[in-house]
DNA sequence: TCCTGGTATTTGGTATGCCAAAAATCTTCC
DNA sequence: GGAAGATTTTTGGCATACCAAATACCAGGA
């Protein structure tokens, strides 16, 4: 049996010098077609146009540079996710909800949310707490939310992510982006459009005082109504929303 | 280019004569093998073990008879699931929870129970609330759940599926059931052991008569606090319970 | 012109084979 | 006898080829 040539030189460095990387994974291609594909699909704004989003294998392959194989791992991914579902013998197509899908992801969000600030008000340190005013400190009186919907749109999800954050629980965390990137997925509906960011500034206060109070069922009450409330309002203005 | 023989015969049947069927899609082997080894892995105590479980991709496709590629997309699959972790050139690895992240799942099933009970109280069926107390119909004074322990366990996770089925809300559903396997992947903590059960069956009864009344507040509150209890026990009790 | 049979093409599903990194095993030299 | 080093084996990652079902497309006939 024919001996196989060594190229590898033989590592004379030293130990121990720098602080190791983990070596970096170097993500897979499975993975990176994955976020790669995750990204797109958040990106795209699947309720504008009005026949269905089709992805094609082959052509995301050629796309992005790799085969068809770990392209396939991602969209069986994105498939457990819930963002794309492919059809046996005719395509993948990207999943578009229905209002009554969101309402019902809204209302698992609000649940989710709620248990979040009861457990804040039982660990998390005063100084993190007050520190979620500050996702609103360019917002007052004199420059408010209804006048600069998108910018407030965006304080809003940063918010309630760093809120979330705050329970230090990785599930309800997780849970709770999930369920966002899906409801985030309805463009025009910017979460609580102008008619509703009106209320919301005053709502989230309502919150954060409420944490700060230590107020267990009090701040459970009103994280849950605030976003019940959204959920309501999709429910009743959601007709012009939806295809 | 040589013409393509035909085999298949001609329809001449009449049309629109029985329903059609639909064909059923014949899950894939990607779907089958996805089946088979979530059941295997939520089948096997994966904490009786010492050493973590690994899975090899090449002994699945043998075992199951197809090739390493569908194994690889169930295994992605799994993978989005939490169930299983593959680490690159080491294998694949069951996924083990700590105390923690168990007890972390059962207060997010407990927000997303509690919001069921919240929604049922609204739109529910007088009679389909009722209904759930016959899960219990087998226990009473002459026969305590804590004698039989496997059996009210049992009932108990039905009760609790059902309870949530009532809400109608696809997305609370999932997202319970899921927490679920992973939470029932504990053997030895039946939901609540011994201790626990005496306990159960009359907060049980509290939530259904609290859904009766429609009393929308009690009814998230008991469903809370109830399931807020095993996640207390579970965090008290668990050292033992765990590696 | 329009329908019809049928072929070509498209598309996801599956099987295989090879690669490189790691680990396990074996060699060899001190 | 032990340890460093080379080799084999194992294992997941990826590319490729082929299949069958579904569809698109096209020619021929009423």
């Amino acid at each position: 049996m024919p001996a196989r040539k060594q190229t590898k030189a033989p590592p004379v460095m030293a130990e121990a010098d720098i602080a190791i990387v983990r070596i970096a994974p170097e993500t897979s291609f499975k993975n990176k077609a994955y976020e790669a594909l995750k990204e797109a699909i958040l990106k795209m704004d699947i309720y504008a146009t009005p026949e269905q989003v089709m992805l094609d294998e082959r052509a995301l392959s050629e796309r992005l540079g790799v085969s068809r194989t770990p392209i396939r791992e991602a969209i069986a991914m994105l498939e457990q996710d819930g963002f794309v579902k492919t059809v046996p013998r005719r395509g993948i197509v990207v999943v578009r909800r229905t209002k009554t899908e969101i309402v019902d992801m809204i209302r698992a969000w609000a649940a989710l949310e709620s248990m979040a600030a009861r457990l804040i008000t039982t660990t998390a340190r005063k100084k993190d707490i007050t520190a979620l005013r500050d996702f609103f400190k360019d917002f007052g009186k004199d420059r408010l939310p209804q006048d600069h919907v998108e910018e407030y749109s965006k304080a809003n999800i940063a918010f309630h992510q760093a809120l979330i954050s705050l329970s230090e629980s990785p599930v309800l965390v997780d849970l709770t982006n999930d369920l966002l990137l899906h409801v985030r997925g309805y463009r025009q509906l910017t979460i609580g459009r102008k008619d509703r960011t009106a209320t919301s500034l005053p709502e989230h206060l309502g919150i954060i005082e409420a944490l700060e109070a230590r107020d267990t069922e009090l701040a459970e009450k009103r994280a849950r109504d605030h976003t019940l409330g959204l959920a309501a309002y999709v429910e009743a203005h959601g007709q012009e929303l939806f295809s």
